[in-house]
DNA sequence: GCGATAAGTTATCGTGCGATTACTTATCTA
DNA sequence: TAGATAAGTAATCGCACGATAACTTATCGC
């Protein structure tokens, strides 16, 4: 196969890993197996499991602003609130991808993740307001609800949907739309781990 | 010293460090040298280190619970939301106590600690439903506002409040009210680290 | 003051990890 | 078709980590 294409698929099970186990809970080994090839490849690829991590971040803001741009210019007579946060929930069915940068978010202190891991999310809120007209106000409660929802995959808060009422309340009012791709990603999630 | 006082010394070190560092990428070795204890004190002390983390979240989250209740029963005329949200930022004060939270919140996947940041998560759920008088729009809204803190904090976003004036845009959004603690927190720590 | 118990430490061990080295196999081109 | 180049693997290394074992010091009742 060639390299390109072996190095976008070890970057999709890395998000993956990455995603599950956070950025210390991976090992190389685990994302190869995932991948489907050698250990040693994955470092060799990548240099070293921290470039990796970094490129896995930058591909996954890639994709989410590259999501966004095309909810904003897809014209519908949906408002484009509610266009934005679908796009958004969509991306969950790319796994690992939100968590992924969950993960670096809760990582400023470290000197390389920490300001790549700002500059991503600054990236995110100069999207809002510079090409999607929102007032900060308006942002922060974007961002906010955004924050909530990968608490809520991170916490894999689904699993308890169908025993725990008030779960459902919490998932119901938090997923206004599309929680059923949520519902469903976290069942072949299982699945797979099974 | 006393075992019990060494006891939660060591839990309040370890606190910041799992905060600083997340679950898996803390050593007992670094919370030891925190505590100013031997590294296999720490082990003893709490069998695991595991073990110890899910201490710190049961401390972490009684804390948090014990500061709403007193912020619900202290009677004043501001308003129950204002109330409970300055208690919440009032706890970063507490250095890695949001933090360790957070790091068990993109933990689910762990099969120790994702049930447990689980129902921790839908016991602070149960407070503002049953307790604070709360509805399941508002509890949602209140909820997410706090994700977003967190991640502010774990992202380290206050140092750039002085040198990106989008960074003092979003920080003065998110919080309206004491952001000065939170910007005293960051320069201590900051000081603390060099 | 002495024995027992509680509160620690130093030294060390096994292991799992990221990384390196040396080797192998396939593909393309002169 | 030889030989170069690209795409991979197997074997191994050094080390940092969590945990254990063995030892030391202090405190307190008698």
């Amino acid at each position: 196969m060639r390299a390109e294409d072996r190095r976008e698929l070890i970057l999709e099970a890395a998000t993956r890993v990455f995603g599950d186990f956070g950025y210390e809970g991976t090992t190389t080994a685990g994302i190869a197996r995932a991948a489907d090839v050698s250990q040693p490849y994955v470092v060799r690829v990548f240099g070293t499991k921290e470039k990796l991590f970094l490129e896995v971040l930058q591909r996954a803001l890639a994709l989410l602003l590259s999501a966004f741009r095309a909810a904003l210019a897809d014209a519908s007579d949906i408002p484009v609130h509610r266009r934005l946060g679908i796009a958004y929930v969509e991306l969950a069915a790319n796994r690992g991808l939100l968590l992924s940068l969950m993960h670096a978010y809760v990582l400023g202190r470290d000197p390389v993740i920490g300001p790549v891991g700002r500059s991503g999310f600054m990236s995110v809120y100069r999207f809002m307001r510079d090409e999607a007209g929102f007032s900060a106000d308006e942002t922060q409660e974007f961002l906010a609800g955004g924050m909530l929802i990968n608490t809520m995959i991170g916490l894999r808060m689904t699993d308890d949907y169908d025993s725990d009422a008030q779960v459902r309340e919490l998932l119901d009012t938090a997923f206004p739309e599309k929680l059923d791709i949520l519902l469903l990603v976290a069942a072949d999630q299982r699945a797979e781990e099974s």
